[in-house]
DNA sequence: ACGGCACTAGACCAATCGGTCCAGTGTTAG
DNA sequence: CTAACACTGGACCGATTGGTCTAGTGCCGT
């Protein structure tokens, strides 16, 4: 869980890391603090030194620093792309390459930190807002590869379900090829 | 939780009801026995007579139910209609409905009961076989009304990973615009 | 040298977890 | 009437849960 190259991490950042990765392969509930702490090896204390409220602080902590390496991968897939559809494939096959480095188990890092979480509504909220900056992201894209306003929301959002879609049709699949064929689907 | 027209139901189909409705909510790990067995209005007893396994074998059981209901929703969408688009728009619709009946909070019960399940490849071999259930369905609706075997395959994958994608955003935005307008974005 | 503060370490807690076990209880077959 | 059996009811279990709290520890400016 620990890699060696992890250890001279700062505690908050290695408690961050451990989480998105365990949150997103077994689900907010699926974690346990014993796993969490471990994993990251911190003691108790310094989890609420550093997260007053606890597991969810730090479950909305990980899904953000996971959203923004989302965000990356899609800036380094559209930025060199001559078309959104370019950028489109660039991403699926990055997608489908962390897919299968994972082991071909993990799941969105957004829904698996904050979906099962509790009734709470502030976690719908933070997994609402972070979604919508992929798909403004995506939509900034198309508008800047020449797509009209309208049709860009529209691109945007059905790029988001379907890579929503295909990853989970992956994990059950536990194969990454769904990914992969996405880009031919999205051309139609 | 538990309805009075559901009290004359024998123990375990109100065992396999309640949980679907919990487990699509609040994912696998995020229900107890005890309120699995409160809701179903049951002893501890009667679940592990009902289920051997318990927790895992009731849960594999809730999916199964739910994904029954799945295709029947999608067989009445598309017996009555003209096209494929046409069958897709109404389960669109009847989709949306039962998301907002849900009080639009409900996830995907296949999803929600196995996937943040032990690491136990048996869950993931369950969600698969459902998956590819509904997915051949779909194909097999694209092929009545007249596709070829690849395009249906290709249409009915397509269908899949929309309606997983966009449930999952209208679950984070808690509305379910985005699944009634997934009709306009498939033909688009 | 020392006071203060950010951080660590982990003992400890009540509550809950999934699961086991067995004594009933009701119904059905002979 | 009774033996067999499907099912119920719930006491009980050790393990684990998320969380609290206090005693340190080490680095900082002064």
């Amino acid at each position: 869980m620990t890699e060696a190259a992890s250890r001279p991490l700062p505690t908050k950042d290695r408690l961050i890391r451990s989480a998105a990765h365990l949150f997103r392969r077994y689900g907010y509930n699926g974690v346990g603090l014993n796993d969490l702490l471990e994993a990251a090896q911190a003691p108790k204390g310094s989890l609420y030194h550093h997260f007053p409220n606890g597991k969810s602080d730090l479950a909305v902590a990980a899904a953000t620093w996971a959203s923004d390496g989302m965000l990356r991968t899609m800036a380094a897939s559209f930025e060199g792309a001559d078309s959104f559809e370019a950028g489109f494939t660039t991403l699926c096959h990055k997608l489908a390459k962390l897919f299968d480095l994972s082991g071909q188990s993990d799941g969105c890092p957004v829904s698996g930190a904050l979906f099962d979480g509790p009734e709470n509504d502030g976690f719908r909220q933070a997994t609402d807002h972070i979604f919508e900056g992929w798909i403004a992201e995506a939509e900034h894209y198309a508008i800047r590869f020449g797509d009209m306003p309208a049709d860009a929301r529209r691109k945007a959002e059905m790029f988001f379900m379907l890579i929503q879609g295909g990853w989970t049709l992956a994990r059950a699949r536990g194969s990454s090829d769904v990914l992969r064929r996405l880009p031919n689907q999205f051309v139609g």
